[in-house]
DNA sequence: GGATCGATCGCACGGCCGTGCTAAAATAGA
DNA sequence: TCTATTTTAGCACGGCCGTGCGATCGATCC
């Protein structure tokens, strides 16, 4: 049936992407994303312009692969720290350390991050990836939320935004309230992170940590019911 | 005594450089910080790239006076917007407000700011505006916070980071309750910022201010005294 | 072996960049 | 008017950019 006889090479797209991938966050995290030109993640990858040009036609491409790799590596390490962890508070913090510049490698995939926000053209059109990574972290706040206020249905999912809408009647403030407490949670989580990068020297990552953990104590000691 | 008698051309160059830094900043809203160009801001500005390098030597040295005038220019519409309120709760969010990108132009002035914050090699050294931008929101938090707990002491000043700490003994807890609140706040507001720039069909002017109202009134509800 | 086709390479083109530099225009005093 | 000095204009250089394109290599199947 497979008609197409010749076969001739071997060669794993998707591993060779995610290898070029990964040099391109070595770029980027020696020079800014601005200094990830074609060239150079081609240098630092050790294949030629024209070889990675195989596997990614355009540098639109090769960035948004790269970007949607890198959410990818960050909702599995939050789903990995959520399973991982016993106690509420512990699954809480774990996962929402993964979204802290808390070493240099991440501080990086921050930098890219923003650097992404600021384009305006939107080349290559990055907006759905801005959407779907910010409902991504709010659906988390809301699991944070639930989870440090004993409610047992507390899950992590991508596409759990909305999720508790089914309860009604008298739970409807309390969902509201807790949608509430999930956004402050969610412009915690964001602002911290941006402080990180603003003024790295006076936010490093014990006081990350320590600030994140102090927020979470308050939540759950449950200043707003 | 002034002995260099031929003085021959007339221009403000103070008046000359501040116009360049709007054309810069209508470059800016339109194309980005990345499309901001010596041949673009010149011709926005209507000069030739001669004539503009007469005032700037370089272009990180325009960068640099743009940022250092936009700065200026929050920071004294934070002032004002201090002093000519009535109540505490409409002068803090009034302060607050600033900023927020409430508009497309503040938003440029925000994506401009998050931009030089993704640059690692720090080209023109802007990290002492970094520091000084960082330190003026965090004393104007505590201002507020200062403000909205009762405190008639209060005052905005980009020098008074530590200001307070002069009431020591028992007021000393208090004191850190307070610059843990100030700091949170201070959270609170960038993470807003940053969301109102990666979301913002979500994230819409009166969302914001009706985000920053809800934090602050629950701020003088004061659920931590 | 020969054919076929993916994989790899690297040159070349046009474009935008920052900036150095020279020449012309404009202006104020002698 | 002449002169000195600032201001303005714009060309030119070298560099990096993304990308198109043809050539070469290498492996697989007839």
């Amino acid at each position: 049936m497979c008609q197409d006889v010749p076969v001739p090479k071997v060669v794993d797209h998707a591993r060779r992407r995610a290898e070029i991938a990964a040099a391109l966050w070595r770029v980027v995290a020696r020079a800014g994303m601005e200094g990830a030109s074609v060239r150079t993640v081609s240098a630092e990858s050790g294949w030629s312009t024209g070889a990675v040009r195989h596997y990614f036609s355009t540098q639109d491409e090769l960035v948004r692969f790269a970007i949607e790799s890198m959410l990818s590596a960050v909702e599995a390490r939050v789903q990995e720290a959520w399973t991982g962890s016993r106690t509420s508070l512990a699954r809480c913090q774990a996962a929402l350390e993964q979204l802290l510049p808390l070493d240099e490698a991440r501080a990086a995939e921050v930098r890219a991050w923003l650097a992404l926000l600021t384009r305006t053209g939107d080349a290559g059109d990055l907006g759905d990836l801005r959407q779907q990574a910010w409902a991504a972290e709010r659906a988390l706040c809301g699991a944070v939320v639930r989870e440090l206020s004993g409610d047992s249905a507390a899950a992590v999912s991508g596409s759990a935004v909305a999720s508790g809408a089914a309860v009604r009647g008298k739970a409807n403030t309390r969902e509201r309230a807790r949608a509430r407490e999930a956004a402050r949670l969610h412009c915690f989580v964001d602002g911290l992170t941006l402080q990180a990068i603003t003024v790295p020297d006076r936010q490093d990552a014990p006081a990350l940590r320590a600030a994140l953990r102090a927020y979470l104590l308050d939540l759950v000691a449950g200043k707003d019911g």
